[in-house]
DNA sequence: GCAGCACGCTACAATATCTGTAGCAACAGA
DNA sequence: TCTGTTGCTACAGATATTGTAGCGTGCTGC
């Protein structure tokens, strides 16, 4: 498994992806970063920052790094950084959301 | 859209309902607790910080009160806690992520 | 009645995480 | 050289989470 190296994935000591993946994507910016990345979109760090409500520059190295070491982002020097292709794979998995969250928002109470 | 006092969703003020939907999930257990209750299941409060690696009472009942005000979630007395209709349209969304968890986990590196 | 027991939920101090600001070295134009 | 941008780090203060203890309520058995 990609960055299974001691603290990269917090609690979920269970050894079962799901809940390694789900820990993963519990991080604040993490589920943000990935979306703001979507349709091959390649953003620097400083971009990304700026995107995110101007997320600290501290906490969005620590989460590049950690989307980094779990092969779902990369950093191509010039460019930015985007996703890999798992990085999409999970995209796509995610882009149904934006559909959610319209009925969601929409569903008063 | 359903808990838009204050800090209900943190960050994020663009008023982009997918943006407060990402936040609201990009927090410690939420994901977790949504996974959890998936396939109809009801867990009590306790039932479901044991099976979240012992998460402590505090940040359970946090997040289950913000669970609730969303919409996502409600308490059954006698029975625990369970998905609303809209909780379990979101986790449909979910789903597909144990699949991507079960290739991601497999690409080595 | 009255123990036990599990429930939802809260208090509070210790710890971990995140923020905000400043700044570094490396590179690219002008 | 000067200006600007890149990725990235330091560090102190603010915020979020943990861990432990415990409350009041309702239920079951005695």
């Amino acid at each position: 498994m990609p960055a299974m190296k001691k603290s990269a994935v917090r609690g979920s000591r269970t050894g079962r992806p799901i809940m390694a993946l789900l820990d993963l994507l519990g991080r604040r910016w993490t589920l943000r970063i990935i979306w703001e990345l979507r349709e091959d979109r390649a953003l620097t760090s400083r971009a990304l920052r700026t995107v995110c409500d101007e997320a600290s520059p501290t906490i969005m190295q620590a989460r590049l790094s950690e989307l980094r070491e779990a092969g779902l982002v990369e950093l191509v020097t010039g460019n930015g950084y985007r996703l890999t292709g798992l990085g999409k794979e999970l995209m796509e998995n995610l882009l149904p959301l934006h559909r959610f969250a319209g009925r969601w928002s929409k569903s008063a109470q």
